[in-house]
DNA sequence: TTGAATGCAAAAAATTTGCATATTG
DNA sequence: CAATATGCAAATTTTTTGCATTCAA
């Protein structure tokens, strides 16, 4: 189950149903099992749940912490940036408002480089 | 509807139901309704959404925007801080990486002062 | 044998859609 | 009358829970 968050980067329940039915097995696994074992492993600190989709919370694993997470918003791509930048940010939030913020967690919505350029002002 | 969300500052399609039915009218407001009028806010850009609970979909009103909001792991509570603090963030994503991040729909997990000082390292 | 993990089925919760009826212009 | 918005009911989708069973220590 582990393996495979950590095969897929970041996933959904739906994904990773999916990722460990693929690898066959019978019967297959059930989604409760997904869930349960998912929200374990998030208890143990082994993998964090982030809202990335609209309609489903996603998984990454842990060791890929210091990352951000940037979602596009027209074409749905999840690209990643190093956590340093928003290190400051978490900083300064601290010093002004005493919010520890987890920025291993973040996800940030936007427009990629490619979206921006093709459509600069233009909608999903 | 717009009054409900500005009325709340951020709520849940449910937290606009409750409040719009307190209101009173018959028959109550269906919620379709509400999930509807959300959806045609945000197209329009008078709201925006952000995944600040777990389960549900949070809206805000536009003119709100400029805050990052500070979602408290333990306690759950939201709370607000300057976009500027993000703004360094986001240009220098944007420098780094070409992507474009939308700093007024931004969310942020971790632990309030409160909660911090309480129970410095307790999860929820 | 006892406890943890799992499949399966059913329940909840959140959101969406179809359709018939208002309501507005 | 035409277009839009709304209520209501039913369907979807996502997540959770109860229960009986299985597997291992």
């Amino acid at each position: 189950m582990l393996a495979a968050v950590r095969a897929l980067g970041h996933a959904t329940p739906e994904d990773v149903l999916a990722h460990l039915r693929a690898a066959g097995g019978t019967p297959a696994v059930d989604a409760s099992t997904v869930y349960r074992a998912l929200a374990l492993l998030e208890e143990l600190g082994l993998v964090a749940r982030t809202a990335l989709e609209r309609r489903a919370d996603s998984f990454h694993p842990a060791e890929h912490g210091g990352h951000l997470h940037l979602v596009c918003d027209s074409c749905g791509a999840v690209a990643e940036a190093p956590a340093d930048a928003a290190c400051d940010l978490a900083a300064d939030l601290r010093r002004r408002t005493g919010f520890t913020a987890d920025v291993t967690h973040l996800a940030l919505r936007g427009r990629c480089a490619a979206c921006a350029q093709d459509d600069p002002r233009e909608g999903p």
